[in-house]
DNA sequence: CTATGGCACGGATT
DNA sequence: AATCCGTGCCATAG
């Protein structure tokens, strides 16, 4: 297929063109970044510029105008929600020089790369270097929810090396972002979120006593034993399970569970760092939504005016690598502003059909699809879904949700269901529920709402009842 | 007999 | 082309 490179430029232009947006169109800030500096390292001919900050919010200005983050000019344009590229450099908090860091030696598949690397920077300068090859080794050995998959005893055997240091370089690594990673199962992971998070807030003390205990009562819901356990209201049970799932997450690598994990906490994540930023402007809700499309980098990216003078006088063999690399040069800043655009335009569309979800709830969410996003903004539909795929928002809540959860068909049913249980006076049967959806205009099948049951963690009535007794 | 969960099928979505 | 999701049918538990 790349056959037609020798023969035409322009066609090769296209199709690239075509391939490379669309290959950075799915990427999320943590690949683009890795993604525009291998980019930067390799081709002499981009340059990037830094460019002008807004001095309070220490966002990047726009074009022309103010800062739409904090001035109140902006305030005058319609109630539309303001789309636009927020290029930010604090996006890697800690940047520490581990060359030669991770040792060849042990194999770790390449796929999971980017959380061990991640995690290793952070902590690297805490670390003795005869402890690197034990966080690098316990790294190494994430699965995809970030949870140890080998015993602490296993390491320091390995290494001839006492338990107490294993056990250290671990902790270590628990309390690094996402928290709770590399912890032997969810409770550790939950524990040491709630530890961390007691140094910040105040956690209640329950809350930490239950988790230690009582795990298995608690990814089961069983709400009223617990209250009985610890001889408090099920109320104050409840108050705390609503704290645990706004703030700790049991699988700390995850952006959401999978659909039979452990419901428990199944509607809020924690997770580093979200693709898009939906915020009030100055947090205010009356003013319009603010959607910005974070950038890894605080600047631009272009061809470098000097490097295209030098080709004029370059020759030969020199001048046709040039401009090779200009041609490369300008490809890749074209295919990131198509990125961007075509993002700008994606969260445009999304944000005007779901502003209700994103301001009021997830009850509002519109069953809106992927399909027709596309038609609407006129690109095919594998664009958008390569686009959604991957990436997470922050919602104006703080709540950060991944990016396709804005294409859930079920969920607004799902929360008005759950909704309606938790409000219900008796407990109702599957059948009841569906009576009461089509009431409210939801036409579906009584499997089907045992089903988002189920999804939502949700007992069947019969063993609801217990519950409501107790309390 | 009623309420639910399992399996599997078809149509929509990706 | 592969996958996901809603749904119908049937078995099973209560």
């Amino acid at each position: 297929m790349f056959q037609i490179q020798s023969h035409s430029l322009r066609p090769l232009t296209t199709t690239a063109h075509l391939a490379q947006t669309m290959t950075l169109l799915s990427l999320t800030i943590e690949e683009l970044k890795q993604q525009i500096d291998s980019e930067l390292a390799s081709n002499p001919a981009l340059e990037f510029i830094e460019e002008r900050r807004c001095p309070t919010c220490h966002r990047l200005l726009p074009e022309r105008g103010f800062c739409p983050v904090c001035s109140r000019p902006l305030n005058q344009y319609s109630d539309d929600p303001v789309v636009f590229i927020s290029p930010r450099d604090d996006f890697h908090p800690v940047r520490q020089d581990v060359e030669g860091f991770l040792p060849e030696e042990h194999d770790y598949s390449p796929v999971e790369d980017a959380l061990p690397t991640y995690v290793l920077r952070q902590i690297a300068p805490d670390l003795a270097i005869e402890d690197r090859k034990l966080a690098a080794y316990l790294l190494a050995h994430l699965d995809e929810d970030g949870l140890l998959t080998i015993e602490l005893v296993e390491v320091a055997s390995y290494y001839h090396v006492s338990l107490e240091r294993v056990k250290a370089v671990q902790r270590l690594i628990q309390k690094a972002d996402p928290v709770g990673v590399g912890s032997r199962s969810t409770q550790e992971a939950l524990l040491v979120q709630l530890e961390v998070l007691s140094e910040t807030r105040s956690v209640p003390d329950l809350a930490q006593c239950i988790v230690e205990n009582s795990v298995d009562l608690l990814f089961r819901r069983q709400y009223a034993e617990l209250a009985r356990l610890y001889n408090v209201p099920q109320r104050r049970i409840e108050q705390i399970v609503h704290f645990i799932s706004e703030n700790l997450n049991p699988f700390p690598a995850r952006s959401h569970w999978g659909d039979v994990r452990q419901p428990s906490a199944a509607d809020v994540q924690v997770y580093h760092r979200p693709d898009i930023i939906i915020s009030y402007m100055n947090d205010d809700p009356q003013n319009p939504l603010i959607v910005e499309i974070i950038m890894p980098l605080s600047g631009t990216l272009r061809v470098n005016p000097l490097f295209r003078q030098a080709l004029q006088q370059a020759e030969g063999e020199q001048r046709s690598a040039w401009r090779e690399d200009i041609e490369k040069a300008s490809l890749f800043v074209k295919c990131l502003q198509q990125r961007n655009h075509t993002m700008q335009r994606l969260m445009q569309c999304v944000v005007k059909s779901q502003k209700d979800y994103i301001m009021y709830g997830d009850k509002h969410l519109k069953p809106v699809t992927r399909v027709s996003v596309s038609r609407e903004l006129g690109v095919h539909e594998s664009t958008i879904s390569r686009a959604v795929a991957g990436k997470t928002v922050q919602l104006p809540n703080k709540r950060i949700v991944p990016l396709s959860s804005f294409f859930d068909r079920s969920l607004n049913i799902r929360t008005l269901l759950k909704d309606m249980i938790a409000r219900e006076a008796r407990p109702l049967s599957d059948a009841e529920l569906v009576d009461m959806l089509s009431r409210e205009g939801i036409d579906v099948a009584r499997r089907t709402v045992a089903k988002y049951r189920a999804m939502e963690g949700i007992l069947p009535a019969h063993l609801r009842r217990s519950l409501s007794q107790v309390s």
